[in-house]
This record gives structure tokens, sequence and C-alpha cells, in this order.
DNA sequence: GATGAATGAGTCTTCATTCAT
DNA sequence: GATGAATGAAGACTCATTCAT
């Protein structure tokens, strides 16, 4: 076999093992027996269980961020809500995808090892900045209230991460839904009451029930009318 | 020493191992060289490793129980939004006194031990349920907007965690504060949009800047003022 | 209390705990707890673990020394076999009170310490010897047929051994009947068959049934008449 | 080295070291130092000290059961005596070649472990039930003399174990001669005075001392003629 | 004398990693 | 490249014995 095939299939096994028991109940044993192949040939692919855990969290962390783009402005670009929407259900997709690895990655990372738990803290922590400066884009654009960007961002960051650990130990399938009442509450939770208000008649006439399912997640209003304005 | 006070002891120091090295990472041996207690002395006071954890995670669980309390209705109860504030600097109150421990017990936490798992889940599960329906009360009580409560339980929760999380790395003393941009966004992120609009002048001609230090925790206004309105 | 008095509970405690776990299985934990003594207590009476069991056994030994006794020739003695089966009569009763510990102390021996081994070692060995001694004897009186003397002490003292261990795993009632069984297959074992034939008319007119329940232990006739003829 | 053959190796060392110094003295460094193999290549082979000691004890029972065979009769069978000594024969030569493993396995037992006694316990029990069905044919066929069938079983039982345990501590060479002995004091024990009658002239005539060294084994006739009648 | 907290040597067991075949 | 037997450091846990109160 290959040897890119044949780490592709070592990494595939050793992804559901680790995901299922965890970093440290994960042993070598239980990958090898998996995938099949002998104790030496693991260490013909990979230099020890940290350096496989780390590729698979390389791998995870890459594609996450490669899934969350910066807010570009400009006139032929969708509006700041849209491009939030479209970050976010990039990201539940995949981690509706790669559900249990995701879980282990992301929400029960620290005391792997030092250098481990660091690389997913500064993940995080790009991600607070971007968030952060989202924020603080927004308060020179008028559509954020001022506020402690930083605390917020971590609230945010706390709100997504927190939706998906829920989302991956209990599937749903309406991510585009989850992810409207995701922004929904987190818009309205930043922006400028004055542009909330300025729909607040829209939103009293329709007596759709918003709670527990929005009729379909394409009409889901929420609030992210409110980064709709000209942004110029 | 008496029974209770060496227990009291081992567990303080302990808990100081664990918050620095994690659960996996630290050992007995760890323990007792910074207890100054021979090995089987820890064994005359704890069955285990585990068990050792388990009294410091039910320690702390408890505390944290007894921090958030139910909200109460009545014309003799302080509104809800002085409730929830009251709940979230407790909380942030104990989280800075019992930093690390707080944070391992609370963020990274699974992976222990099916069981201790397990009560660290139904801890969140029991605190989101509360959540979820203090939301549920609100929308009946036309304070809060229609949404997917459930979701948005999450959300809350998983921003005071992560807001937990970052105070136990990163000490702050103005606790009172950022629990005041916690309230703010949240009950912003859940308040029917009319009762944000009535206030709109209010803050307008409030010259103070909100962002980044609020003058101080008690004037902080915030968007508390959603609840104050008549409960009955 | 009594330094005397309390030495002999703790001892009586002891001895119940050995006689159900063992030697190695029992630990000053059980016994303290069953004497409801102080751990420190217990160390005042007995040097250690091994002493206290040494004391059981001393004692047990001791006990079944003296109701060993050495055949008596003499026209004032009773016959050879009337004093066997006293032996035998006083060693099964003594098992059966003290039925747990005989058998530990004596089936189930070796293994402890090389000094209580050998204790018991050589009381059997002694014992051996005056069974020796005694078929050497019955040999110069023309009782007993020639043998490897030694030899058949072992498989007498043996026998003895297994009834005694299966005495002690399941009380009997009929010792008197089980010692003469004994006795009688022992007799036979080594007496000159022309002592077997001289009283086989009467045997033969006996008509009573002898397995399995001899009519009673007074009755019991067995093989012991070999041994009544004079001895002079 | 071979799966099969390290296991032996390592089941070799063990057995001396056992056999020296009982299983309870006995642990994990003493084994693997004399089979000159690591801590953690014991584990490969066995689950832990109890696992190999019970594979020890598995070989020594089944050697032993292939060893005591039923007894057959028919007039192309040797006669019963003839297939006792056989049987005892096959015994003693085994406990000669496995002399100290035997007499830790056979005969100090108890104590080991609730699971490792009861299959001795339940070996002997099985080895009396044999004997005791061979003395209940000898009575049916006025071989054998009316009696306690299984009192005398036991009594027969412990003899072999005492001689057997005699064998284990001082090798002795003439395992012929010493089975002959003990066939001998048994069938007397256990024959019907007649038969051991008619052939008083025989013996009597016969001028071989027979103490303590028949002149050979094959010529040791004993008492073993008693069963030699015709059996149909 | 009595107590029971404290001790620490002694053992077992696991498991990531190496290396000769 | 592939194998899997071998390694041994690391760590958990027990329990007989001591000793200050």
């Amino acid at each position: 076999m290959e040897r890119q095939a044949r780490r592709e299939q070592v990494l595939h096994h050793a992804k559901h093992i680790f995901a299922r028991k965890g970093y440290h109940r994960t042993n070598i044993a239980d990958i090898i027996a998996r995938a099949r192949i002998a104790r030496g040939t693991f260490y013909l692919y990979f230099q020890n269980k940290r350096d496989i855990f780390e590729e698979l969290l390389a791998q995870t962390l890459g594609e996450l961020r490669s899934r969350i783009q910066r807010l570009r402005i400009g006139s032929d670009q969708p509006n700041p809500a849209e491009q939030l929407r479209a970050n976010l259900r990039r990201v539940l997709d995949f981690v509706l995808d790669e559900r249990e690895l995701t879980d282990i990655l992301l929400n029960h990372s620290t005391g792997f090892d030092r250098e481990i738990d660091e690389q997913i803290v500064d993940f995080y922590e790009r991600v607070t900045d971007q968030i952060q400066r989202s924020l603080d884009l927004g308060i020179e654009m008028n559509l954020v209230r001022r506020c402690d960007t930083r605390a917020v961002a971590y609230c945010i960051l706390g709100g997504i991460k927190e939706i998906v650990g829920q989302l991956s130990r209990n599937r749903r399938d309406d991510v585009a839904v989850l992810a409207e009442e995701i922004l929904d509450f987190g818009l309205r939770g930043v922006a400028r009451p004055e542009l909330l208000e300025s729909v607040k008649m829209e939103r009293e006439q329709s007596s759709a029930p918003v709670s527990h399912g929005v009729a379909g997640a394409e009409q889901a209003a929420g609030a992210s009318f409110i980064f709709r304005p000209k942004l110029d």
C-alpha cells in the first residue's frame, strides 16, 4: 500500500478510537488492533501517540481555519451578517461530519501535553481575536453598541463551542436553523438598539412562532437584518 | 492531626496539583510530596486518585449549585435581571477564589472516568435546564422574544463557561464589570426589541464610555433594565 | 482488663479470622476489627502477625501432643488397641472442638514462614516417629507383620490427617465411629494375618452391617481385637 | 523466541521458584529474574501471578488425572491389584519427576485464592470418589470387607498424599518398593480376612525380610494376591 | 495502658516505544 | 517495509509496624 494511503488508513481508525475513548484512555494497542497493523508498523508512520493525535488535531484546526473567513467589506461582498452566517454554517457542517473527533479536540482539550494544549488555546485565541476585530469594526461602523469587545468575543466563542459540543453528542439535522439561532442571539446581543427598533413592526406582525423550530432556515430572518444596511 | 483537618490539607494541596497539571498528569507522588505526607497516609483518607478528584469535584459542583439560585418571582423579590446578576457575580466570585481548579473541573473535564464525566455533564445539563426555564418564563412574561430556548440556553451557558475559563487563566479584579458585560450581552440577545427601544434615549445621553470598563459595577446599567418592569 | 484476659480475647478472635481466611489473607485490620481493639493495642500483646499465629499454633500443637500418649505396656495397662483408640478419639474430639483452626494449622500449613513451617514439620515428624516406634514394637511382639515401618507410619499419619481435614470441613458427630473405622483400617493394614484369621468366625456370625455406621461406637469391634491378646 | 517456547521457559522457571518459596512468598520479581526476562515480558504471557500458578496446577492435575485410571474388570484385564499398583507407580513416578511442585500444589494448597483452592479440593474429591467406588466394587465382589468406604477412602488418599509429600522432600529411588508398601498396607486394611488367611502359609515360608526394602519390587508379593482370584 | 494516625517498603500492573528478524 | 516479541520506566495500591498523644 502506498505510504500516504496507509497513513490515512491509520489516521482514520485512530480518529474513531480517540473520539470514543479520549486521548488518555486510548492506547496504541487499540489503534493497531482496529487498523489491523502490527505494532512496529504504527511507528513507521508516526513517531508516537502524541504525533498521531497532533496530526488529527492539525487537520481539524486547519479545516476549521479555512472555514472561518475574515469579514470582507465592500459593495461587492455579501453583507456582514451573511458572511457570519456562512462561517457559522460551514463550521457546524464540519462538526457534523466529524462529530466525535471535533468534540474531543475542541471541548475536552486540556491535559494532553503542554504543546498540544497550546495549539488548541492558540487556535481559540485567534478565533477570539477575529471575533473581537469584527466587533470593533462593527462599532466603528455604528452597527455594534459599545461594549467590552474582548469579553463579548469570549461569550460568542463560548456559545458556539457549547453548541458544537452538544451537536457532537446529539446529532441534529437542522444545522441551518441552529446557526440562525446562534446568529440571532449573538447579533442582538451586540447590535445597537436603534437597529433593532426599526424592525420591531415587521417582527410584531409576523405571527409565526419562532421558538423551537423556525419555519425553515432560509426564511429565518432573525436579527441578521441589523447588518444589512449599506456599510460604506 | 485531626482527621478532618488532615483531609482538608491533602485536598488543598491536591487541588493545586490538579489545577496545574490536570488530572492525568497528576500522580499520587506529586500530591503526597506537596502535602508532605507519606504514601500510605494518602490512602488513609482517599481510596485512590479518582476518589480525591471526585471529592474536589463534588465540593465545587455543590458550591456552584448553591450559588446559582432559581429565579423567584414576586413583588417582594428583586427583579429578574437583578437576580441573574447576583447569580452571575456569585459564580464569578467563586471562580476567582478557586481559579485553577474551577477551570480543570469545568472546562477540561471529559475523559477522566465514565462516572466523573457524567457528573459534570449532568451538572451542566441542570444548569442549562434552569437557564431554559428562565427563558421560557421570560417569554410568558413578554420579556423575552420567541426563540429556540434550548439552543439559546446552550449559548448562554457556553458564554459563561468561556468567560470562567478565561478568568481562571488571567486574573481580573473587576468581576462585577465582567458580570455586567455578560449580562448585558445575554439579555440583549434574548430581550424583546421593544424593551430595548424604550431606553435608547437614556443611554445615548449617558456619555460614560461603556466599552472596557464601566465606571463602576454598581452604576453599570447595561441592558438589565429590560427586566425591571413590574412583573405582575 | 487483665493482661492475660485481653490476650486470650485477641487470640480468640484471631483464631476465627485465621480459620476463615488463612494466614496470608488475614490482616491485622481484620483481627483488630473483630477484637474491637486499636491497632496499637494489638502490638502491645503480640510482637507481630507471625507471633500471634505462632502462639495459636503452639497452643494447638501442645494440646495435640498432650492428647497423643505413648503406648504403655504392662498388665495393668489397657491393651494397645485400646490405647490407640483413646489417642485417636482424643485427637478427633479436639479437632471437632477447634475445627477451622486445626485445619489451617495442620493441613494448609506450609509457606508461612520458614520457622513456622519447621514447627509443623517437626510436630508431624515426632508423631510419625511415635507411630513407627509403635509398629516396631508390634513387630517385636509378633502382633505386627514385617513391613517398612517408616513408610507405613506415613500412611497412617496421612490417613489421620486427611480424616481430620474432612472433619474440619464437614462436621460429623459420630467421631467414635470414625475413630473405629480408622483404627480398623490401620490395624488390619499392619496386623499379622494369623491374628485376623482367628476371629474370622466371630465376625462372620455377626450379621450387623458394618459399613456406613457401626451400630454404636462402643460395640464397634473392628479389628482391634488383634491387639487384645496378652502382651507379656 | 517462539511464543510457545517462551511460555514454557517462563513456566519452567516459575515452577522452581514456586516450589522453593511457595506461592505467597514468590513474587513476580523472583520469577522474571530467574527466567531472565523483563517485567513486561512476563505479562505478555500471563495475566498475573495467579494465572501462571493456575496453569502449572492445571498441568499437574491433568497429568495426574491421566495417570490414575479407573479399575477395569474383565478376563482380559490385569487383576485389580495389578491395576492399583500401576496407578500408584505412575503417580509416584510423576511426583518424583516433579517433586517440589507437586508438593506445593498438592499438599500446601489452601489459602491461595478461592478458585484455586476449589480446583484442588475438587481434584481430591474426585480421586476419593474413585477410591470409594473401587472399594464398593470390591465389597460386591467379596474381596473387600464391609466398612465405611468413604472414611476408608479418605484414609487411603491421605496415606498416599503423605507419602507423596515425603517423597517430594526426601528423594527415594525405590518408588516401586514404596508403592508396594502402600498397596500392601491398603489392601490388607480393606481385604476380607479369609483372603489373607489362605496365603498365610506361603508367606510364612518365605524368609525374605520385608521390612525396609523388599528384595525387589517385581517380586514384592505383598498382599496384592488378595485380588488375584478370578473376577467373573 | 490504649489509641489510631502516620509511615514507607514492597508489589503488582500497564503501556509507549524499540529492535532483531 | 512489516512484524510482534521484548523492554523497563512509571505509577498505583497494600499493609505490617511504629510512635506521639
